[in-house]
DNA sequence: TTTAATGGTAAGTTTGTACTTACGGTAAGT
DNA sequence: ACTTACCGTAAGTACAAACTTACCATTAAA
């Protein structure tokens, strides 16, 4: 796990600790989405969507290409992989742990 | 993706999405480790990190138990598991519009 | 060209939270 | 018994950031 000046994870998980822009991403889960669409039945107002739709694009965790006066928004995979690979980590060393400790185990019995 | 009242990955993402709150989670992937060796080292006090691990811990992402006077402390793969199975259901979302796109593709060439 | 729809940004406020110091409490040495 | 090491919690502060309203730009439709 190499420690760069500001890790792809790193970002990402700021992003997805807000609980908003968890709902946001949740969203774009279905389909992608308009700016309008999304601030739709959320509980802040579109510009506070459109602010956090720039944390998520920072983060990769989302796209967004103009469609005429529309903003489509959808999931980018190159976010949700770099945190998939930083839990990957720690689930490795967790496998490796437990395989010790049966082997500790088992010398015992 | 079932939506409970507070959902497991929840507090996981929330307790990541701070900087100091991943540093002392990647210093427990090395080894366990007491409340002292995690703040040393780091630019926080020693209550700050107390704080933080008690986060870690309601997050599912630490496991402590007392050592004579010491609390170690230990990654606990089900926070790890959570996040993992959540970033999982977009993964699949991506990998299915990605298919269909390479379906439609190929119908027009 | 006017009107309506879409949405980014600036500026200011407010709230959450990541910190600090101070204190108390427990367990293990001496 | 005292001292030392280890640690959690309370109380207060300071800063980051998640909001708001207001405004302007762009594009499409009338």
């Amino acid at each position: 796990m190499k420690k760069q000046a500001t890790s792809s994870y790193d970002k990402a998980f700021n992003a997805l600790g807000d609980p908003t822009r968890r709902a946001i991403f949740e969203k774009l889960r279905v389909r992608p989405l308009a700016v309008v669409e999304i601030a739709d039945g959320l509980p802040v107002s579109r510009p506070a969507v459109s602010q956090h739709l720039k944390v998520l694009k920072d983060a990769r965790l989302i796209r967004v290409h103009r469609e005429g006066t529309r903003n489509l928004c959808q999931i980018d995979t190159r976010g949700v992989l770099a945190m998939r690979n930083y839990l990957d980590n720690f689930w490795d060393i967790a496998l490796a742990a437990f395989k010790q400790a049966a082997e500790k185990h088992k010398k015992h019995e």
